[in-house]
DNA sequence: CAATTTTTTGAAAAAATACTACATTTTTGT
DNA sequence: ACAAAAATGTAGTATTTTTTCAAAAAATTG
């Protein structure tokens, strides 16, 4: 918890003059960091010992370290918690709600990924004669933004939002075929089945999707992020930017795998668009 | 500007000794405002006085100062600086920078976009008749979630990245239709050329696009952000992830312009979608 | 309600930390 | 190669924080 935040809290717990000490501090946090022990200890009326005994009460190693602390809880301008679009938000503040959440997102999606697995992933893409992914209704933009980033590998790679083709494509699949498939919940009944046909003819499966869900269980390799619950009344938001990065992650760990010369390649791609723009 | 960063950025105006100092506190700096200042110079291998002109060159006080300044860049999360991706990262490091990159990308999209814009742009939606969004490329994905999250609001919408389907769509459009481009870089000559058409039928355009562009000034209403540099020779990351939460902070903003009773609707939407997945 | 114990508090000394002045070294320009 | 300027370090000084310990206040008990 925020230092400030604590002190709030346990407002209580303190005795009387160290009461004093959390008051000042309250009433002007911004002077409490500035100022030295002897200063904020004039400033509450107390001595200074019992201001260093304030700062230990609240699990720090002394009046510096409390400033620290302090200042910490100062700095984030807003703690990117509980910042759920109220009925009465004007355009500025959901802006900013919905942008917070994003990074909040990002934040624990970051914290919670498993690089070993995502360095399995990379050799399991880095070794494949084809790529195809797959999502549904809100996951089948993230799969299109996939296949838009390794369709510049020069690879074979395919992309599919219908359970029809995917079907097909799962058919044909041949064991040196790597699909990834991309659902929030990992409970949507076609996108486990594919899995299953896929599995059928040997072919990799690279689930991104919650930890132990059923699709999870279909697939050999496993890439799961723990997103903050999307609580609102509304629809997923902080899932499919957490699993865009989330490719954006594996296209840059296979073009590190590839080495230099690829890279030149990919410059050229680059190069390429540039021709159909205008000039500046 | 954050200390951290600015200590990164002017790292060529340090003289030697103190270059070890920023070297040093780079490399950790929850080692550096948890030392002393005899403790940092030693780890730094110079001496305490190199140390403090260090700090004073920074624009504080002094050292401890220094520390509470410091404290306060480290709170924001993570050190959002120079993160680029390195040929020599192992999974664990670039990870770790792509997702900071991103989370970076967002605050400084957050603080450049322009909220009354926004609110202008959601006045256009909700009195639309009829929403396109199009994107061409890496912007496609943007513009398929787009039409996935304002699918859900019981609304004709459409989706394209294909210029042919664009065009017919744009020569049949009316001026109570409202089309949203989509386009990093303002330049691709096809969406300029789409955006021109569409407001010969005097339909309303919106472009989520660079600033000041040759698409920017095709457009009724232009939604722009600051994205840093996609520096890398990769591809573009960061401004996907913009565009896509400030799609989110347009479907929010619709569907609070719409009110409670609409809302209700978008929870039977969702409830619909459970029926297609596997019980927990 | 007084006696005893416990807790709280602050003065002063001790310790740790940061800063200043000045000397020395290194760099830069001629 | 020399002088001037800049950078760096040494050592002493000042400031700040922490510890110690004794007094005062509050709580507990007979």
């Amino acid at each position: 918890m925020n230092t400030l935040e604590k002190i709030t809290t346990n407002l209580d717990s303190f005795s009387k003059s160290e009461r004093k000490v959390a008051e000042v501090i309250i009433a002007s946090p911004q002077t409490a960091i500035h100022s030295s022990i002897a200063a904020l200890a004039k400033l509450a009326d107390v001595s200074e010992p019992t201001v260093n005994r304030f700062c230990r009460r609240l699990d720090t190693k002394g009046f510096p370290d409390f400033k620290l602390h302090l200042a910490q809880s100062l700095a984030n301008g807003t703690p990117y918690v509980n910042r759920n679009v109220d009925e009465d938000d004007g355009p500025e503040a959901y802006t900013n709600k919905i942008f917070e959440t994003a990074m909040a997102s990002l934040e624990s999606a970051k914290n919670s990924l498993d690089t070993a697995a995502v360095n399995r992933a990379v050799d399991l893409l880095t070794q494949a004669n084809k790529i195809s992914f797959f999502g549904l209704g809100a996951s089948a933009s993230v799969a299109q933004d996939a296949m838009n980033k390794f369709f510049r590998f020069n690879l074979p790679v395919s992309y599919f939002d219908d359970v029809v083709m995917m079907r097909m494509s799962c058919i044909v699949a041949t064991e040196e075929d790597v699909i990834v498939l991309i659902s929030h919940t990992g409970r949507t009944k076609s996108m486990i089945d594919i899995a299953h046909l896929a599995k059928q003819n040997d072919s990799t499966v690279i689930g991104i999707t919650a930890k132990d869900s059923p699709l999870a269980k279909e697939c050999n390799l496993v890439l799961s992020m723990e997103v903050p619950e999307d609580t609102d009344v509304f629809m997923p938001m902080a899932s499919r930017i957490a699993q865009m990065t989330l490719i954006d992650v594996l296209a840059t760990g296979f073009t590190l795998r590839r080495g230099l010369k690829f890279r030149e390649n990919l410059k050229r791609v680059k190069q390429s668009l540039i021709e159909s723009r205008v000039d500046r």
